[in-house]
DNA sequence: TTTCATGCAAAGGTTTTGCATACGC
DNA sequence: GCGTATGCAAAACCTTTGCATGAAA
């Protein structure tokens, strides 16, 4: 369901005075295209400008600020610096990252098996828990084949 | 142990060809003094900076980034727009972080519920899992009973 | 028409880098 | 003494903000 997101956000902009713009729009757009990437501000905008070339940054943040609030869209940190932005959990399954500390390659991990521990927690700590981050650093495949070769027989 | 990451810091660095310098030992020291608060580079700096006046920004980033490369120091990220250092998890037990949405509270749960599914996603993924951060985003308990004598007020 | 949104440029904040000097080994 | 580490200042980034203009409702 496509346009599933694009509705559901002219409906809460509408239900808060919030004015539906074309450039929200296509802020969007971009986000729902690419729902396995982890794009930064700075790439959603190049991908913008394409169709919309008049756009600014301080825009785009503007509107991933809102749609973070909205809880349309998530925004993710994995350490290199810069903010990313990808539809929210709601919108789709609840998904973990594996990132590879050689390659830097994010593998996407779709699981539910947070939700014992997410249900543990709520009740030691009297936490209400509406979303999580879970990253687990390690070495990929490949990666971890490279570096046996590498170890046991010098090139 | 205190003098421990001290100690196995001054072996890496030697064994690497690098210096053991006033400056690292003081960086690695204040990391270990606060080893349940999560410092950002600004933070460490200013604490160093008591006992060492004549150190520079530039050193603390720089030892932070030697320190996390050699595992000693975790770099974690709240998504307040700046990284945090803390002694890395080797040195102490796992342990996960409750964000609490409404007051910014960080609350830290020691827990080791999460080895089963690092035992499944290796199993499925051929991913070695060396370290993880995870983190939960809702409401405290504080929070929410505030939350619901305010109702319908956003933000 | 009213109010909110936008684009631009400038400012803010964090982190990195270049370079001459100082220091550990 | 050699090679790395440091401090300083400047630069490089990412993100936010102020303000006049423009567009949605």
């Amino acid at each position: 369901m496509p346009g599933n997101a694009l509705e559901r956000m002219r409906e809460q902009l509408n239900a808060q005075d919030y004015k539906f713009t074309p450039q929200r729009s296509m802020v969007l757009q971009v986000l729902t295209e690419h729902p396995d990437e982890h794009l930064s501000a700075d790439e959603i905008y190049a991908r913008v400008k394409v169709k919309y070339p008049d756009i600014g940054m301080a825009t785009i943040y503007r509107t991933l600020d809102l749609l973070t609030n909205l809880n349309i869209v998530n925004k993710v940190n994995f350490g290199d610096g810069k903010s990313r932005f990808e539809i929210s959990q709601k919108e789709r399954h609840q998904h973990h990252h594996l990132i590879c500390l050689s390659c830097n390659e994010i593998i996407e991990v779709k699981d539910d098996l947070l939700i014992q521990l997410e249900k543990t927690i709520t009740k030691e700590h009297d936490f209400e828990i509406i979303d999580h981050m879970v990253q687990f650093y390690g070495h990929c495949k490949k990666c971890s084949e490279k570096d046996n070769k590498t170890k046991n027989k010098p090139q």
